[in-house]
DNA sequence: ATTAAATGCTACAAGATTGTGGCATAAAAT
DNA sequence: ATTTTATGCCACAATCTTGTAGCATTTAAT
């Protein structure tokens, strides 16, 4: 089970940031605390930024806060904003058609695992992390 | 969720095949078949009898069937034939560790959702899938 | 005003994955 | 023996993903 680099970044950032989610972050401090190379992390905070989710102030003392609430930011909209959910919808097998009528032969034993995954990326939010616990990053 | 082409391209392969195991398929009928092209597809072949699936038979009448009983065949192992299963064994924000003792962030979401993915491709084989239905190939 | 510290953007570089071309090798049919 | 129809292999090409360099822009402090 694979996300793009890409797609674990935005969910690293994200998911960082939502510990203290009022909190504002620069980018110099992300970067140091999640080994994310300086120029990469910021074409993603502008995607980021783009899909509304946060919101960047420039200039000294500048950097990135939160624009809406973390309970309304759904794992599968990150992922959208970085790089497309559709290349994750598609078929395992590489055909694009996905149904009970036209079932390929993995469909009794993919489609439920697939349906789970994508209850969890649709359904949770950065909200319905687990703060409690020590994370060591 | 997603596989890369190269898997995807096995498993579509393997379980066009496992429909009638028997049988001897030359790479023209599986070409013409499973929509992958030519060259591409004779080199996962080589990888997929080295990992033993499968035995080519050279020649004129040539082409390739099981070395061994479908049901031997996990899907897991073929993904680790043609790419290496390690990349999908890996955290999925990127960082190597996996415990309870140090969870990241989105543990308790995640994990469960891997673990039953991990069971899908580490237990079913090729075996497994429905041949009674009419798949459209 | 000038400087310092931040983000934004665009174009290019490096790397990984996927696809192709060409030729060698093997076996059956003739 | 020769031809035909297969697979095997290697090196290269194209494409996609990831990373970098350089400069423009914005804002606060001085
Ligand atoms: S269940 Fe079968 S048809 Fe549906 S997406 Fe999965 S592989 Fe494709
Ligand atoms: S549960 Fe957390 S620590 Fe474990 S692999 Fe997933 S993201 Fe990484």
């Amino acid at each position: 089970m694979k996300l793009t680099k890409t797609s674990e970044y935005a969910l690293r950032i994200l998911s960082f940031m939502a510990r203290k989610p009022e909190e504002l972050y620069p980018a110099r401090h992300l970067v140091e605390q999640l080994k994310i190379s300086d120029k990469y992390l910021r074409r993603l905070m502008t995607d980021l930024s783009k899909a509304g989710f946060i919101r960047s102030i420039k200039g000294r003392e500048g950097g990135y806060v939160f624009a809406k609430n973390i309970s309304e930011i759904h794992l599968s909209q990150i992922i959208d904003a970085v790089e497309g959910m559709e290349k994750y919808m598609g078929c395992v097998l590489g055909f694009g058609e996905c149904s009970d009528d036209n079932p390929c032969v993995m469909h009794e034993s993919w489609l439920p695992m697939r349906e789970k995954l994508m209850n969890v990326l649709n359904n949770k939010t950065l909200a319905d992390f687990n703060y409690n616990k020590i994370n060591k990053y």
